[in-house]
DNA sequence: CGGCGTTTGTTATAGACGATTACAATTGTA
DNA sequence: TACAATTGTAATCGTCTATAACAAACGCCG
């Protein structure tokens, strides 16, 4: 039994410190760099609002597109979340360990899997979505409706566009 | 000997795919998601941009903050990043052992290294810098100015306010 | 001056996460 | 029917970060 038993922490739960009187140069001026910031700001929320609940960002993800395309394969989650089929996996193992998401056999595909949500993770699936809801209004709440509706549409805009080179 | 060494790979190089025909539920309407796809889309950019450098995105921000803040301690240059000291240092170990940074005693505090670009990493940063500026105008290029000033100005209130419980 | 808490750098260790590779089973296709 | 492609799976590796513990140096306060 370790004392301190280290809980889930986001990649960075740390926020990231305005330093006070210290020359940030170009930093302010790049998008990646605000995004990042903006990021971590969301990830510490993210954390608070669903503390205890062994949640992380790619899991509350998982489980809203497991719960809005019942039967979705592994490999497409994968797609989704931008990551190799074997660790889609390992995403499914943790929810179907808990008794969250089901594997079913696809009737005229025999290689893959088809992932529902449980009875159990329906419910849970449902709390969750409302936590994240609210900690995201709430988050941000130092924006009008227009600046938010703005802010979303600029940064669809931005990772939609496909850029050469 | 290994034939297929890894390249360096920032956290999550496989862009998002929007997967066709798939039901995405609430997550385009949170920030959280549309701010990790934006990032993404943002890290592939980078990766590209600064192949064969051996950077990643925390590296180019610690560049940049050790060229404008000359002496900076590591334990600052930690809270800048949003990492613990540890990993500060083996941050600085990097820079160091590919002569871009030095370690240099502090007169007035024997405990504190300050950090100082190095000549060559002064040529390395100044290199570095101008393609990422570049990459970041290019990546936005789908923006008008206009959209690109106020999308930088609603991160930056996103990020800066701090939101009770 | 002397003790004590604090700060800094450092090392060691552990854990989380994702990529890559390889393999078997299945499917689709030439 | 042979062959390429897809899916899930397992094993392994590498990277990054946190935590804990320690020594040296600093600052403060009696």
């Amino acid at each position: 039994m370790r004392k301190h038993a280290a809980p889930y922490r986001p990649r960075a739960l740390t926020p990231i410190a305005r330093v006070p009187g210290l020359d940030y140069d170009v930093l302010d001026e790049l998008l990646g760099y605000s995004l990042r910031r903006a990021q971590v700001a969301m990830f510490v929320a993210f954390d608070k609002a669903t503390r205890g609940m062994g949640v992380t960002p790619p899991r509350f993800t998982a489980l809203v597109i497991i719960g809005a395309n019942p039967g979705i394969s592994q490999t497409d989650l994968g797609r989704v979340l931008g990551i190799a089929r074997s660790g889609a996996m390992l995403l499914a193992d943790w929810f179907v360990r808990r008794g969250l998401v089901e594997r079913r056999r696809r009737p005229n595909d025999g290689r893959a899997w088809g992932l529902h949500l449980s009875r159990e993770g329906e419910r849970f699936t449902a709390r969750l979505k409302r936590r994240v809801i609210a900690l995201d209004l709430r988050r941000s709440r130092c924006l009008s409706a227009r600046e938010r509706r703005e802010l979303l549409r600029l940064l669809e805009k931005l990772s939609g566009s496909r850029v050469e080179a």
